[in-house]
Formats: structure tokens, C-alpha cells, sequence
DNA sequence: TTTAATGT
């Protein structure tokens, strides 16, 4: 009889020494976990951008709402296959975000503007489920986009971001407008229409590295990959600092180079 | 092709 309790204790203690050694890391530990979607809800933090605003957290994302430009100053998930690949179809299914407590923009702002309700987080990027694709529907995740821009050159970064997320099974994606320039306002809410934007890709997996892209928001532009740069050079457009928990060495290597 | 949208 106390023989079975010292073998139950035993097997206890291993049960829970992997439970703590799997949480190290909450991105790739979710990653282990391929068949339960739920703990790829957004509850990773960890390597979530500096914030200016209100940061709001959806299921598989999370963004940080600017109320004077009335847009996101980021948009910031975990891009894996099981994302790219998932079956959920568009819906169109535009709609103001009520957990904005300032209001996000709305949809009769961008009526007739001449300019797209360009995702931030694609809508492709979140076929995992329709709870995911809806959630990109949010009007806290649009930017007024050129239509030659949003259906051009800028998705076709969008497409190249998805096949890295194949290619190395999973990697963080943060997207957003850089203020400088803008080239309007639109609509009641005064929805600036920025000057450029910017994508940052992290992969996670050894070895890791970095890759930016700051693109101009404009109808003449060259091929995506003319603007690849730094995260640096991100940080230094747009005030944001990316991937503060890394070692500070790790963290300089990684940003001051674009080593995809 | 699908993806990204607008207008009817």
C-alpha cells in the first residue's frame, strides 16, 4: 500500500515538472500543442510591442488602438501553418470595434473615401476559424489603404508573410501604419491616412532572425522587396520598441539586421 | 488561383 502512494507521488511530481518546463516559453509551447487551437488564443504577452494606447486583446490577436489617427499603431500575432491553411471564408463582415472605450473609426467613415478598409492583420491570415476571420472585420484593424496599394504590392508582402509562417512553422507578424507624411484625413471620426506602413517578422526558432519592411504609401511603388529594411529602422519611424524582453545583446544583434 | 475590396 505505501509503496502505490510513493509511485503515485513520483509520477505526480514528473507531471508537473513538464507542465512548468513546457510553460517556459509561451509561444513555442503553444506551438507543441498542435491539436488544441484554443491555447493559440492570444494569450501570449510576452513579446507584445511597447504600447502608446489602449491595447486590445481578440482571440488570436491583439492591437494597440491610436485614438487620433483613429487606427492601430500595431497589430501584433502568432502566424502559423494551422493559420494559413484553415478553411474559414471571408464574410466581409466589416463592423466598429465596441471594446474601443475612446470609439473606434466607423463604417461611414470610410464610405466613398476612395480608399480601401485595408487590413492591418489579414483576413488570410486568420482562416484557422470564423471566430478568427470575423475578428479581422474590426474596424480597429482597417487603415485606409489606396486601393492600388492594398490590392497590389502591399499584398503581395501579405502572400510572402504567409509562406514564411509555412516555411518556419510559426513566427510572429506585427503590422502598421507609420505617421509621417500622412496623406489625409477621412470621414467624421478624421481617419489619417498614413504616409507608409510597416510589417516586422520574427521567427522564433533557432536560428532566430529578424526581417522589416517599410513600405510607402503610394501608386507608384516597386517590387515589396526594394523596401526591406531593419526593426531598428522601424523603431526609429515610428517610436515603437519591439521585443523589449530579449536580452539586450540578442535583441541589438537581431534588430540591426535583416537576415532573412 | 485566391485574396482584397467596392458597388449594385
Amino acid at each position: 500500500m505505501k509503496k502505490q502512494y510513493i509511485y503515485l507521488l513520483l509520477l505526480l511530481f514528473v507531471l508537473g515538472a513538464c507542465t512548468i518546463l513546457l510553460k517556459q516559453d509561451p509561444a513555442i509551447a503553444q506551438n507543441n500543442t498542435n491539436n488544441n487551437y484554443d491555447t493559440l488564443a492570444f494569450n501570449f504577452t510576452t513579446y507584445q510591442p511597447s504600447s502608446q494606447n489602449q491595447v486590445a486583446n481578440k482571440t488570436y490577436y491583439s492591437l494597440d488602438y491610436n485614438e487620433e489617427h483613429e487606427q492601430a499603431n500595431w497589430v501584433y500575432y502568432l502566424l502559423t501553418s494551422e493559420f494559413v491553411n484553415g478553411t474559414a471564408k471571408r464574410k466581409d463582415n466589416f463592423k466598429a470595434d465596441k471594446t474601443i472605450t475612446t470609439e473606434s473609426a466607423n463604417l461611414s467613415d470610410y464610405k466613398k473615401s476612395g480608399y480601401d478598409r485595408g487590413h492591418l492583420c489579414p483576413a488570410a491570415d486568420m482562416k484557422l476559424n470564423e471566430q478568427a476571420m470575423s475578428e479581422t472585420f474590426l474596424l480597429s484593424n482597417m487603415s485606409p489603404q489606396l486601393p492600388s496599394f492594398n490590392r497590389g504590392e502591399w499584398k503581395r508582402l501579405e502572400s510572402q508573410v504567409r509562406k514564411w509562417a509555412i516555411e518556419e512553422d510559426s513566427i510572429i507578424v506585427i503590422t502598421g501604419p507609420v505617421f509621417k507624411n500622412n496623406i489625409a484625413q477621412i470621414g467624421k471620426n478624421k481617419v489619417t491616412v498614413p504616409g507608409a506602413y510597416y510589417k516586422v517578422i520574427y521567427d522564433l526558432t533557432k536560428p532566430q532572425k529578424m526581417t522589416a519592411f517599410i513600405m510607402p504609401h503610394t501608386k507608384e511603388i516597386k517590387t515589396f522587396t526594394n523596401y526591406q529594411t531593419t526593426v531598428n529602422k522601424v523603431e526609429q519611424e515610428t517610436g515603437i520598441d519591439f521585443f523589449a524582453i530579449l536580452p539586450d545583446e540578442l535583441e541589438e544583434n537581431l534588430e540591426a539586421n535583416s537576415s532573412w
